[in-house]
DNA sequence: TTTGTATTTACGGTTTTCCGCATAAAACTA
DNA sequence: TAGTTTTATGCGGAAAACCGTAAATACAAA
């Protein structure tokens, strides 16, 4: 089993529930962080111990307070500790369940396991630590189906992802070209532009702009 | 101090934390309810009993599973909650921090307090549950300015909302008017709604419909 | 009831979005 | 290389959104 785990997570009621989970699992060190700051900070001081961290487990969000902060969410911190220290373990234990942002974490960022907070939460955290700990990828049960069913997600690019952005920030069609073309994106044109909306529309399966916007808003596309 | 409190939570990694702090706080029994219809059950059982649930802790989101549910949301749960028993002390322990939700709870549910789930919610509880007994009401620290500055939100009426709602599920601007001529709406004609449309997007500085539909989104007006 | 004010509605014109079509450019294939 | 397919662009017209204005209606105070 692991020997030294840390948990990044901002909950202080939560930290408790996942400790006695991993001190069932016979883990013999577990540290904790409220900011990903101190989580990397953490990370980077036990590397040059006898026994470094094996395993991150860290949630997504966490709130802004009164600290000033370069890591603001778990996103973050991942990028960040895969700079520093590759090998290490990493678990994300999140509410999130956008399955844009899911499969994000899991293709781009090469995260080891997503445990989603719920019902099932401590069976299926011991689960993942378990696989992990056999080199395996997990994700919680009721996500397996859904990532395979989220194709439709993939098939949107970073040009798709970037326009649906700019449409939310207020930007209309011709100022979305010009942005294209500043930036020298391919499909600049204006009528570039409809028809790349209007197969996003298709996609998702939307009426109007506005619900273009609000289905990507909620399917954690932007 | 209360007797008898009941929370409802989907997330078995917090009760743990929750029980701890409701026993500091001399809290003799505590009960526990993974769903909403459940925590229902218990509360419409304990009435009849001599030592009547006095409190409920309550979060908003609870997931779904395989299981059959009536009530699906904390916001649900306390407005069945009110018709059996009013007098019930309630206290929202969520993430939410949308704070047209907030302000909708407090001000139309009337619950008793808000605790925001984060760095400092054992804390905010503990306050929380004090400030509850003797009859006050309770938002988290950071809450108590937001409030305030949030008069933008309480200028929007429910037709504001209801439009905003109709935006972001597809209709046009004449379908909108359609819709409000049927429903028997005041300010039905097509260019009422563009006339709100317009208010709406000068209220939240959006620049297009677009704009405006991920602002109500994002402030959790819709 | 009358008067004044605010809201709602209708109309018309401008801008933006939407969409089909034709051509040009690029990518791909044999 | 030449031919084929896909993608990008430009143009024009229709539909929708946008916006000012004025008449009609609703509402409140006098």
């Amino acid at each position: 089993m692991f020997q030294k785990v840390l948990i990044a997570e901002d909950q202080n009621s939560i930290h408790k529930g996942l400790e006695n989970i991993l001190k069932d699992l016979k883990i013999k060190e577990i540290a904790t962080a409220q900011y990903c700051d101190d989580a990397l900070l953490k990370i980077k001081a036990s590397l040059n111990t006898a026994n470094p961290i094996e395993l991150l487990i860290t949630d997504l969000s966490f709130k802004e307070d009164h600290r000033d902060r370069t890591l603001t969410s778990g996103q973050e911190l991942i990028r960040a500790v895969m700079d520093v220290q590759p090998e290490l373990k990493i678990i994300v234990f999140s509410v999130e369940h956008r399955i844009g942002k899911i499969k994000k974490l899991i293709e781009v960022s090469k995260v080891d396991a997503y445990v989603e907070k719920g019902r099932e939460e401590s069976r299926e955290m011991i689960k993942a630590v378990r696989a992990v700990l056999k080199d395996e990828i997990y994700y919680s049960h009721n996500l397996a189906q859904l990532i395979r069913s989220a194709d439709d997600i993939s098939q949107t690019d970073i040009y798709d992802e970037l326009l649906l952005q700019l449409l939310a920030k207020g930007l209309k069609r011709n100022q979305i070209a010009s942005y294209f073309e500043e930036k020298d994106l391919p499909a600049r044109s204006l009528r570039s532009i409809e028809k790349r909306i209007n197969k996003l529309k298709v996609l998702f399966d939307a009426n109007t702009s506005e619900q273009l916007v609000a289905i990507a808003i909620d399917r954690g596309i932007i």
